[in-house]
DNA sequence: CAAAGCATAGTCAGTTAAAGTCAAAGGACG
DNA sequence: CGTCCTTTGACTTTAACTGACTATGCTTTG
């Protein structure tokens, strides 16, 4: 039995189809619409949109607030990024999340300093001087996410706010 | 959902540019011309055209008074960058380094793409998700260090933008 | 010339409109 | 029955908008 929150999920992701991959929605008009709480629909968010799943959410509380979705596109060079970002699993080492940040550039995928900019996010140097025992994990978590970014920007003018 | 605040904010930064960085306006004018209460023009400006964003705004009373707003000139953007960095200190908000980010766009120093990567670096979501307290000391870590990477690329060579 | 009047702009606190968080309750299912 | 997912609602945070009151600088007038 679909429960609610499948009904709303598949919602949510027809919206996305038919408006080419990104979509804002008020939380309020949903929650009305579904006849449900709003924190429901951040519920819906905060388990089917994720980052792993290929989503970027953003939002803006007050007058005029919303939450914009977007699906990374997966066209030719993005493929790739997405299989990597989906078979990454929740922990890297800055090795190997050097080794592909190097081979994104070699496929010319990414250009060299958006390379320099991931490599110094992710650097065992700024990890270290945090004193975080998961680093590998919190690595992974910044690494998806920049790729998630990379990849719901620029297609058809889209502003990353 | 577009906000009269947004409205206003790009119908001044327009007029902005249409000449060539500085422009005068006439609060109630404006105000009439949106159909809005006057003081919406002062809060448009105090959140939208301030220091941290690149303007400088100087104002008159009386008859004849007036508001003008200049944007700033970066001219040197490699020094921009570097300016940035020694003044952050060691803690950064996700909003203000939002600005940040969103000025290096404006000013031509970064691109779209660079921009994504490291608003998704540096967003609460992460952060949060990450739970972790000195949320905004990390982020001033990273930040910088991003930043410093590109300077860092830029300095072998290549592409200084 | 001083005072009064008018034309501006500034301030600030209060209202309204969103969205976020979190913990507790409910329910499905092995 | 225990566990995991869903649903709920009270409380918090943020942003936009409004209006009454204040401050300042011309302009006119006695």
């Amino acid at each position: 039995m679909a429960t609610l929150s499948e009904v709303i999920e598949e919602f949510i992701k027809h919206m996305i189809d038919d408006t080419n991959g990104t979509v804002e929605i008020q939380r309020n008009e949903l929650a009305n619409y579904f006849r449900c709480v709003p924190s429901q629909i951040n519920y819906v968010i905060s388990t089917r949109f994720t980052t792993d799943k290929g989503y970027y959410v953003e939002s803006r509380r007050g007058g005029g607030g919303h939450i914009r979705i977007k699906r990374a596109n997966i066209d030719k060079p993005r493929n790739y990024l997405m299989h990597i970002i989906s078979s990454m699993g929740d922990n890297i080492t800055q090795q190997s999340a050097e080794v592909f940040i190097n081979n994104f550039m070699d496929y010319g995928v990414i250009s060299k300093r958006e390379a320099a900019i991931m490599i110094a996010a992710i650097s065992n140097k700024i990890l270290v001087s945090m004193k975080m025992p998961d680093r590998d994990k919190y690595r992974a978590h910044i690494f998806k996410n920049m790729l998630i970014g990379l990849l719901t920007v620029d297609k058809e003018g889209s502003d990353i706010r």
